[in-house]
DNA sequence: AATACGTGGCA
DNA sequence: TTGCCAAGTAT
């Protein structure tokens, strides 16, 4: 041991981190989780595939009661792959990111058709199908399948930037954490090393104020050693948001039936139904009237929905006309009765909206 | 490579 | 109140 022998040269090195560690702590501290099979037992691709694709940028609070719902509704790839995509939509409402639902369909329709209704279990089959993107394809393979696999999410970054004190800002760091996080692979066990990474970036290595007297990974982490873990990774700064404004049209029938489109199928809120609306533009339209759905008494209520996007935020005035129980919905549009506003498949800027057309309908939860 | 794409909770 | 953040993907 020649560097040891001299005490000039030897450094203090950290140790690797150990996977094993890290599987030791997940036995012990795993979190339930409703789409989590139990110990020992491999998961059903489909209900791998219904809550990866729900987890994307949303929380397991947020997306508990979707999961339960869908799989309730459609217990298997089949079912889904069956089901109209305006029934997926409606029940998608409120979760967000909604080309995710048109995806989740469609990916459910290229499994049955593709693959005779069994998921692929190469990363290579399964990043083919839309939807899948490297994280989900990854993690597919490794917790439905047991294959060697690193679904590298915002968790892995974070852990993974840390152990590593990795000062390049993401999102150009992330090749560089791609390659460290390979380092980390255990010989087995890839589907527990995902999701332990996972609770381990959830509950100990969080972003702000991480629990690093609790962390299996203390001794061996870099940034931990600096002083200072909470910052990394290291982000660039994100853009400014602009706000957005437009005036949504509500047509309330004598009935209480509300005048209804759907969006187009793609883009913005793509295929989810909406209260006619003139466009959202940065300064507004000057002439809101030419949008309106129809001629009539419009009155501008007192009453302003705001509502944030991910890159744009929105402030709609809301103009109300109360009209006759036989009137007629214009090309493209249709009434819809409160009791029929759950079937419908309004996002959470709509919900706002709705809630000043009827008095005894709460809205968003 | 940079931008579009939702939502709700929290400090 | 404002900004940050959460199991990313498509283009």
């Amino acid at each position: 041991m020649p560097a040891a022998a001299n005490p000039a040269v030897a450094k203090p090195v950290p140790a690797l981190p150990d996977p094993g560690a890290l599987l030791a702590w997940y036995d012990r501290h795993q979190r339930r989780l409703p789409w989590r099979a139990p110990s020992g037992l491999r998961q059903d691709p489909y209900r791998v595939f219904l809550s990866e694709i729900m987890l994307q940028q949303t929380t397991v609070v947020t997306v508990a009661p979707y999961y339960d719902a869908f799989l309730r509704r459609w217990p298997d790839v089949e079912a889904l792959a069956d089901a109209p995509l305006e029934e997926v939509l409606s029940a998608w409402a409120g979760l967000g990111y909604y080309a995710r639902a048109r995806n989740l369909h469609a990916c459910a329709k290229a499994v049955c058709e593709r693959h005779g209704g069994q998921f692929p279990a190469d990363e290579e089959a399964l990043l083919a199908l839309p939807g899948i993107g490297p994280y989900t394809a990854a993690a597919i393979a490794a917790i439905a399948f047991e294959r060697r696999a690193a679904p590298v999410d915002g968790n892995w970054e974070r852990v993974v930037a840390r152990l590593f004190a990795v000062a390049d800002p993401l999102p150009k760091a992330r090749a560089k954490l791609r390659v460290l996080a390979l380092t980390l692979l255990p010989r087995a066990r890839y589907g527990d090393f995902a999701q332990a990474m996972m609770d381990l970036g959830a509950t100990i290595c969080t972003p702000r104020k991480p629990a690093c007297a609790l962390c299996p990974w203390q001794s061996p982490c870099a940034a931990r050693a600096l002083g200072a873990p909470e910052r990394y990774p290291v982000k660039a700064a994100k853009a400014a948001r602009p706000t957005r404004q437009g005036v949504a049209f509500l047509a309330v029938r004598a009935d209480g039936a509300v005048l209804v489109r759907s969006r187009p199928p793609k883009g913005l809120l793509g295929g989810m139904s909406e209260v006619p609306s003139t466009p959202w533009e940065t300064g507004g339209s000057v002439h809101p009237a030419i949008h309106a759905p129809f001629s009539a008494s419009w009155t501008a209520l007192n009453a302003t929905v705001t509502h944030v996007f991910s890159h744009f935020a929105l402030e709609l005035q809301l103009w109300r006309a109360d009209v006759p129980a036989d009137a007629r919905a214009p090309a493209g549009h249709r009434w819809v009765l409160p009791g029929g506003f759950d079937a419908e498949a309004f996002p959470s800027v709509m919900r706002k909206v709705l809630a000043h057309a009827q008095p005894f309908f709460t809205g968003p939860e």
